[in-house]
DNA sequence: CCGATTGACTTGAAGCGTCAAGCGTCGACG
DNA sequence: CGTCGACGCTTGACGCTTCAAGTCAATCGG
């Protein structure tokens, strides 16, 4: 498309990269094999699970859950409809809108996150908080911020 | 498993949580995007494609390719398998030891790297290097390296 | 030498995510 | 009112990754 002499990476930038790359792989592999031994279940169903956990009457719109959780709604409605089959989410007509579908995290549902959260909340802490200090986390949180913006500048600053 | 009071997350560390797993999924989403619509390749093909177009000979073993690409042999098999059908990729045994097999880029597939690469360097620069600040970089190279390191211990200081 | 073992890789089936198409509901407009 | 479009969600088919089992080559022990 672009006919323009690309800028090429030199060593440093290609060293960012490349950590960054790895960092991204690397966490994504290890959350997911903590959950999947601690809890069988993957970490996109843990954090719907722990998103319904922490909203209002445990409940949310399909729509604003996919938001949440970064996934499409479609991938959601499938993931919803395994966890439904587990008995830990119901799923019921949002009676002022027949349009929307409303997730609710049963009781057998809050109890699995209580189970398996403190867990997952170790493992992040010991894989991404503890070895990093006070500085690199207030950094990250920046650069978090700004690449986050530039991938998608209408999200919200939260992300 | 552990029934010690967790160390909940307090409110910095959850934001710095959170910044840093959106930054995963949507880095992933946005970089496989940009290959499959200029490219029409996956963002793991790109890297094997990228790897070997490095290679001494363009050359690989199959196992040093998915150590360095962070995958497993079992997916290097199947993605070299659609690689090679698409003709950028060639699969020899070793003639040293028949026990391994060799990856050798094609000159078609050194083309589709050489017609790649630059629109995948952009979009790293455009989403990671450009908005971050030299500052920014050095820390981002550390967090990452203490990060794999949590991770795996054993990797390589690269990583 | 020859059988057993290990290591490198491949294969096939099963599971998950995506894409495109479809269904039902709501709101607007005539 | 009736219908039409838009929206929220679901579904099924397809492709990719993974897991477990299998193949083949090299090495080790007797």
């Amino acid at each position: 498309m672009d006919t323009h002499e690309p800028r090429w990476l030199d060593a440093e930038e290609r060293q960012t990269w490349l950590s960054l790359a790895a960092m991204v792989i690397n966490l994504s592999n290890a959350l997911d094999a903590q959950l999947q031994r601690d809890a069988g279940i993957s970490h996109f169903e843990y954090q719907v699970l722990a998103t319904l956990s922490e909203a209002n009457e445990r409940t949310m719109r399909m729509s604003d859950l996919a938001a949440v959780t970064n996934g499409s709604l479609s991938r959601l409605s499938h993931v919803v409809k395994r966890l439904e089959k587990q008995g830990w989410v119901r799923r019921t007509p949002d009676p002022d809108n027949g349009r929307y579908t409303l997730a609710v995290l049963t009781e057998t549902g809050w109890e699995k996150v209580v189970a398996t959260a403190p867990g997952h909340v170790e493992e992040v802490r010991r894989l991404v908080l503890d070895p990093l200090t006070q500085a690199h986390q207030r950094t990250l949180r920046t650069i978090g911020h700004r690449v986050n913006q530039a991938i998608d500048p209408t999200s919200t600053c939260q992300e």
